[in-house]
DNA sequence: AGAAACTCTGACAAAATGTCGGAGTTGAGG
DNA sequence: CCTCAACTCCGACATTTTGTCAGAGTTTCT
């Protein structure tokens, strides 16, 4: 039985999480165990595994036969995670009221004139969507990578 | 030595907290048990003790004697509590940039007519405060973070 | 003082995390 | 075909964190 994705990562399975996402496609251990030593994380070939087949339990990695070894390949972007955590604090702290995430957030942090720009279209673009029930766009998925 | 406020806090030291914020004030274990049982949470009265303490040593709650019992107080308000969990996603998933998070939020979350008005006021005013950088002193902020 | 009521300290089992060692498998070379 | 080195997979294990208390201490009331 899939273990239910628990929007909490532990530290070490994140690093692992975005070594996948710094490379391109699926990986092996062995690969994913470089990028990290590359990242000066040295870690156990063996200690990968363990959190490679963690994140896979968990449903943010999936793991497809490769030849003579699995290939790991995540099944959730950057933004998904954290579209997942911004809804469970929501949900926990919240009550699933997500408006006071928004406005705290945007209270506390420093924001560019570009993301002041990104947002008012944003605000457009819900308006409308709000008027026009209807017209629910479902999929734009722009995962961005940054950095 | 005061543990770092780690912003994953979790469920049942949330509840006890929940409770807090639910009463006003500060609070004795035995209040606090009390708001507990009667949103049909039933603990027994050393266990929410337990739970108290560690949001003492976590640093969200301030304990002081108040005759011969300690009184209870939250450190935090639910909005400080939202603010650090969702710096801590900003810093763990994405390298401390917090812009993808409200990207993401806005797109996710769904918000009333009031709710996007109250975001374009917010937006007109950060865009005022990133054209004078010199000092808007807004002194609603009562974060108190104590050690 | 004695009983009641309430608080505080220490304990404990179960689950989550961080990190591997060693068995099993497979292609290359002798 | 057999052996060796390289690599993968299956547990294992020590810590830490979480969830929950029982029993020792202490203060108040009568």
């Amino acid at each position: 039985m899939r273990q239910r994705r628990p929007a909490t990562i532990p530290d070490s399975e994140l690093e692992v999480l975005k070594a996948l996402w710094e490379r391109d496609g699926s990986s092996s251990v062995r690969e994913v165990t470089d990028v990290l030593a590359g990242d000066g994380r040295e870690l156990a070939y063996t200690t990968v595994q363990t959190l490679l087949n963690r994140l896979v339990e968990k449903g943010f990695v999936k793991a497809e036969k490769a030849g003579r070894a699995l290939a790991y390949t995540p099944c959730v972007s950057r933004d998904e995670l954290v579209a997942m955590q911004l809804d469970e604090i929501a949900d926990r702290v919240c009550e699933g009221d997500s408006s006071p995430l928004v406005l705290n957030l945007a209270k506390t942090a420093k924001f560019s004139r570009e993301d002041i720009d990104s947002f008012r279209e944003l605000l457009d673009e819900l308006e409308e969507r709000a008027d026009d029930p209807k017209g629910q766009r479902e999929g734009d998925n722009d995962a961005r990578m940054a950095d």
